[in-house]
DNA sequence: GATTTTTTTCTCGACAGTCGAGAAATTTAG
DNA sequence: CTAAATTTCTCGACTGTCGAGAAAAAAATC
């Protein structure tokens, strides 16, 4: 059964309320926080000024005289609250980030990953180098570093930062929290990377369209195939979640894929699947590590001026994607549905075969086609979904022991 | 953006905590009521007071004296407070059943559908006077019947009491609360059967397993397939879904469905499609509208004696079933799946197809085969799905505005 | 039968939270 | 220099939960 409810959580609530507002639009000053909060103007008094007295907000040093009346003070996060390092691994490269409270990027650098070694071990020493260098070149003290938000291609355990399957290091599984415990007190979180992508363009649907926005789907097309899912939960909140798109099975028996099953989406519509397909190449040969663009582009440009067997590789892609589309349609609901990552310079090739494979469904029929619309810039998606969830958890957490923790240091002063 | 909490809220999540402990558990005193809730003695006592003095609930005439020390006082739900009518569709016939805020059944029957006509606007009007008489034989007036839970297989709306589509009645929508609005002020809630089942099976799970109970789904095997899923949400509540299973893309330009694309799971694993199959009628036949399931079951005991065809066939189903099955798990999560619905009686022939068409995906390599279950009683299992859903709704809408309402007279007075 | 023990329920004061209204602060306009 | 405008702060009222102990009521004991 679920909890009880007290005043306090009350208070938590509303404080987590007022950062969140603080995130969303920047620094407020009372009046502002108090009207997207609906907060009393009293209670946003009291709230902030415990909030200050944690150190976790603070008010701006020089307020913007503009109109008469009392000058508003503006509150915003203190930049050095907390940090967070956000890790990036994609097939080729780690990219290390750290950012500040406030969201504000300090420090960034990107490890090239050798292709050969895809070995655990190795990539294991690689990130705990990665994230001393990265807090020793801040100057700051480790134990200021409260989040380490890790995202990778593949399928990720939902309740610890377990990586269960990834194109990268297959089955070997890397539980995050138990390689860096020992050296870190941060919270490590992990998420599929497509996720990300759905909860940034979520969140920029919903700051468009509010409380209209019901769902959406991110689709990642590039070596391997991703799919996040967003969606207005029960209590009005979006939830997210990250489908095992790339391994759903498309075609019984089918072509061999990188997991080592048959006939999985990925088999089809991967950059790899595009190549054997218009290679002619046996569909039970083992598929090839990394394919560079290039390659594909030839392809691509060879379709473009009317190759039939090339033509025909982005259509088996692009079928693969509508049916699994409409697959999960059905078993969610009709959505929008962005395209991302770099299979979307090939959108004019796959969009006859996802159409088709799209039509011919229940749902299409019934709530018609859904609405398809190609989001260039991935990488930047994804940083942003980092920063939107991580942040948000930050807030939680800092509200649940911060204030509480702070104000007991005050009574012993 | 989330809502803002306050200390009136805080009372209404505790009190409908103490009414949700009394429907799990029976009539319960002031004592256990803090257990279960973990609210203190006193709280308990203030909220009690509260929801007698609302009449929302009352003490037990009789207490039983068990043991020394003051006698407890067993609290339980007014009977009166509010009534309930459930109405479950089925593809013969419409169950009307009359229940108390208790969930004690008071008055049930059953009206055969003829199923020559399946036109929306008599069936309607059958709704409309089969309400009626429930109503007029319990000699309850009709403002108390605070609410009408109604359920057929197909596809539902999720935010309004509309029937998208059904085997029944087709593409013909329904709208219930536009249909009962003039007559009844009652809340008007609809919901696929097998969600309801999902729902009932859940509420079972977590009775037995706490909050280890991680996600299920509910498989309903009959003249159509019927999918709900169970799963825990991020806040410990359970969060129900009824993906249109049925009719999934299961075999691209596959066989003919009744609901007018092709192949569907349904146009596969469906009883029409099992008799299509073994009497290998071609695949674009337009269906039968309805098989009497002794028909079906001649085509079982033949299989069961042997007969190659009869065994194909409903090993198609299966396959389509596990197939469908895998797609659902890559989508969502592995979980355990109850098998309901009459098809059960055939489970041993569809296994081997479910089997092997789930071995075949990513997921159920890396997690392993899933749990299936199979569980009988699928009528009961609807109504238990109804009394939970809806009577919990009931808890919830009378906390809202009941207490406030009752103690607003109480002034007057 | 009176007293003690045990168990349950009720009550009181302390403390935490939100809110509305109005006071206080502070800048610009005239 | 005063009035108007605008923002922030403060006070008292109200509503919550909680712990501790009083009150109630039956069984056990002397």
């Amino acid at each position: 059964m679920l909890a009880k409810s007290s005043t306090e959580l009350v208070r938590q609530k509303n404080s987590v309320l007022v950062l969140t507002a603080l995130r969303r639009h920047g620094p407020l000053a009372h009046t502002e926080l108090s009207d997207f909060t609906k907060l009393s103007s009293a209670t946003i008094s009291v709230i902030t000024t415990d909030l200050e007295r944690a150190q976790i907000i603070e008010k701006a040093e020089h307020q913007t005289a503009s109109g008469r009346g009392r000058p508003r003070v503006l509150f915003s996060q203190r930049r050095n609250c907390g940090y967070l390092i956000v890790v990036i691994i994609s097939s080729d490269a780690v990219q290390y980030s750290l950012v500040d409270y406030a969201g504000r990027l300090i420090d960034r650098f990107t490890e090239d990953r050798q292709q050969t070694v895809s070995n655990v071990a190795s990539f294991v020493r690689g990130l705990r180098d990665a994230l001393n260098r990265i807090v020793v070149r801040s100057r700051l003290s480790r134990d200021k570093i409260m989040m380490i938000s890790i995202s990778s291609k593949g399928l990720v355990e939902s309740s610890e930062p377990v990586l269960r399957w990834s194109p990268i290091f297959g089955r070997e599984q890397i539980d995050f929290a138990a390689v860096l415990r020992d050296e870190w007190s941060a919270k490590v979180i992990l998420d599929n990377e497509t996720l990300l992508v759905a909860a940034a363009v979520g969140r920029l649907e919903e700051n468009k369209k509010g409380r209209d926005f019901r769902a959406l789907a991110a689709l990642s097309l590039g070596h391997s195939i991703g799919l996040g899912v967003v969606r207005r939960g029960d209590e009005g909140k979006l939830q997210i979640s990250a489908p095992n798109f790339g391994h759903m099975l498309h075609m019984p028996g089918g072509g061999l894929c990188r997991c080592g099953s048959r006939g999985c989406i990925e088999a089809y519509a991967g950059f790899y699947a595009i190549l054997r397909t218009a290679f002619d190449v046996p569909l039970d040969t083992i598929p090839a590590k990394f394919v560079p663009v290039a390659e594909l582009d030839k392809i691509a440009t060879s379709a473009r001026q009317g190759s039939r067997r090339n033509i025909h590789a982005f259509r088996q892609a692009g079928l693969a994607l509508g049916y699994g589309l409409s697959r999960v349609l059905s078993l969610h609901e009709s959505m929008p549905i962005a395209i991302t990552g770099p299979g979307t310079r090939y959108y004019d090739l796959l969009l006859e075969g996802i159409s088709e494979g799209l039509a011919e469904s229940h749902v299409v029929r019934m709530e018609g086609m859904p609405e398809l619309r190609v989001m260039a810039d991935e990488p930047t998606l994804v940083f942003e979904g980092h920063l939107n969830r991580a942040l948000a958890m930050m807030d939680d957490d800092i509200v649940r022991s911060g204030v509480a923790v702070a104000e007991l240091n005050e009574q012993t002063v």
